[in-house]
DNA sequence: AATATAGTTGCAAGTGATTTTCACTTGCAA
DNA sequence: TTGCAAGTGAAAATCACTTGCAACTATATT
C-alpha cells in the first residue's frame, strides 16, 4: 500500500484494499463490509467508510455514483471504463469510450480547467428488463 | 403543469416548477426551499421533495448527482447539456456534446439496451482554484 | 353554488447512509 | 520496549430524504 506521511499500514486497510482489488468492481460500502467481516469479525462498518475515504483520497480507488441511493467504489489501475446502468434492475455493464481522454483535453483547453476524470454515464433498461415489462 | 389523473395543480406545485423554470439550473433541494419560502413561508421541506418527485416522474425536471452529497434538479426543456464541475469550489460549467447522440445508438445496438439518456460528467479543478492553491 | 371526496399539505417522527466522538488499541520510530 | 500519534470499534450524531397522520383544498358531482 502506498504510504504518504502519517499513514499507518494496518491490517484492516490491507483487508479492504485487498477486496477492493479482488472484487469485479463495484462495491458498496456495506458489501465491502460484510466480505471483510468474514475474515474480522470485529471490523466495524465506520472503519471500512474511513478506509474508503481515504483510498479515495489516495486515488486508490474511485467513488461511483451508479445508483441513487449509495456510492459504489473500484480500484483503480483497470482499464480506463465507462457504465451503463439498467434502471430496473440495476445490472452494470461497463464499456470503453477513448474520445474521453480528447474530450477532456479538449474541454479543458476552452474552460480553463485542469479536467481529471471524465465519466460517461448511460442509463435506460435492459433487454431482459425489457421483455418482461411486456408481459 | 401537465395533467395526469388523480394530480392536482396547487400553488406550491406552481411555484417551485416556476422556480426551477426561472433557476439557470442545477438546485438543490435545500436552495429550492428557500427560494420558494421567501414566498410562501409556510411551505414544508417535505412538499419540495414530494414535488421533485413528482416533477421527476411527470418528465419535467432532471435529477442530477453532480455533488456527492446530495442530488441537483433542473427544469427540462432546454438544450441538451453535459456538466463540467469543479471539485474545490463546486462551479458548474455545462457544455454541448452532440456526439452523446451516437454514442447511445451504438451501445443501444451492441448491448440491446433501451438507452434513455447519457450523461458525460467531467471534473476538475477551475482556473480560480488552481491559482488559490499555488499561494 | 353547495357538497363530497380523494389528492395535498405541514408537521413531527422515522429512515438509511455516512460521519463523528471518545475511550481504548496499535504501528512504528527512536 | 516504550512513547505517542494514528487508527479502531461502538454508539451517538448528522445529513438528505421519506413517511404517517390530521387538517386542508382542488376538482368532480350534485
Amino acid at each position: 500500500m502506498k504510504e504518504l506521511s502519517g499513514q499507518r499500514v494496518t491490517s484492516q486497510r490491507r483487508l479492504l484494499l485487498d477486496l477492493l482489488h479482488r472484487s469485479a468492481g463495484h462495491l458498496d460500502a456495506d458489501e465491502l463490509y460484510r466480505l471483510a467481516k468474514e475474515r474480522e469479525p470485529r471490523l466495524s462498518l465506520s472503519t471500512v467508510y474511513r478506509s474508503l475515504r481515504l483510498f479515495k483520497e489516495l486515488g486508490l480507488v474511485e467513488e461511483r455514483h451508479l445508483a441513487e441511493e449509495h456510492h459504489h467504489y473500484e480500484a483503480k489501475g483497470e482499464t480506463e471504463h465507462h457504465h451503463l446502468i439498467c434502471l430496473s434492475c440495476g445490472r452494470v455493464v461497463e464499456f470503453e469510450f477513448p474520445q474521453a481522454r480528447q474530450v477532456m483535453e479538449d474541454m479543458g483547453k476552452e474552460t480553463g480547467f485542469d479536467i481529471i476524470s471524465a465519466e460517461l454515464h448511460l442509463e435506460g433498461y435492459c433487454e431482459r428488463c425489457r421483455r418482461e415489462k411486456m408481459n
